[in-house]
DNA sequence: TTGAACTGCGACAAAATCAGTCCTATACTG
DNA sequence: CAGTATAGGACTGATTTTGTCGCAGTTCAA
């Protein structure tokens, strides 16, 4: 529980893969589905939503394939997570659209949605580049990230 | 995804309330279920789970039932999820035991392991107590919580 | 001492979600 | 036109989650 989906994970190693390699116009997503030995098909349903929602460009054709839309840098997890996966909800209901059941009765929701806005934060707080970034074999990562207050004002 | 168990939601709503009434010596199972209306029998389940990692104290027969073990103010949201639904790993291979196939190749493990830990930090950081705080109807949420760094020395 | 009201487990069934495959259509390249 | 790629719907199987049932053990009080 309180897992990543393995789309999620696809999405963010071949984003990951696109950000290390900008000398490539564009990668098919066969290319980073063998490189990492996951299903082609599965992963090109995932940069087929990442395109939709606009962080990836792609290009049909011969020696075609995908591209950042934007900077590394500027493309947080979160986005990633939310395209694929959609909201970000810990708690059971999605206090959206159709609410749960025990509604009325749950005392907790409240507070679970500071812990979710956290979550989103940290989330937020990190960028493709960042996870790039983070290749490096010992233990200094890149800069410090900013802090994440659990209270909102 | 990135959901919380529904047990982990009974879990809290019942130490929460357990919190709540500290006067009562024992609660049974069946009064938390009936009071929230979900399935006591699935809550007894998650309470006697949460007694044996040592969270509440537990009294069979007649007017038995469970209290908190420790104060309230000493019981982090993440210890009861902990228990509830097993370590907490946000990516799809728990870096336990058996390891997910994409082992050699994944390449985001190592980032989102930081992305895992502060998520930890923020659940930690909560206190049963916390929640039932959170009552107050208005926007005043009790006193503010730490700050969560996302980088670890 | 008997029975009601509990906890404590294990096994199981039902439901929901996720992962992965297949198949077809469409777009671009040369 | 042939080949390679994206786009996307339908569908199946695997896995996880949720909930139920049944039975054994414990405590209390009439
Ligand atoms: S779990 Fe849905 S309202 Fe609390
Ligand atoms: S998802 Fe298992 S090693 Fe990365």
């Amino acid at each position: 529980m309180l897992r990543l989906t393995k789309k999620a994970d696809y999405g963010l190693m071949a984003l990951k893969y696109l950000a290390e390699h900008p000398d490539s116009v564009s990668v098919s997503a066969k290319d980073i589905a063998d490189t990492y030995g996951i299903p082609a098909q599965l992963l090109a349903k995932v940069l087929q939503r990442l395109t939709k929602v606009g962080l990836l460009r792609s290009h049909a054709g011969m020696n075609g394939g995908y591209e950042l839309s934007r900077e590394a840098r500027t493309i947080s997890a979160f986005e990633v997570i939310h395209a694929i996966d959609g909201p970000l909800f810990i708690t059971s209901c999605t206090k959206g659209s159709k609410s749960c059941d025990l509604e009325p009765n749950c005392t907790i929701k409240e507070p679970l949605a500071r812990v979710n806005d956290s979550i989103a934060g940290v989330l937020k707080s990190i960028s493709i580049h960042d996870m790039a970034d983070y290749e490096l074999p010992s233990g200094r990562g890149a800069e410090p990230h900013p802090l994440v207050s659990l209270t909102r004002t």
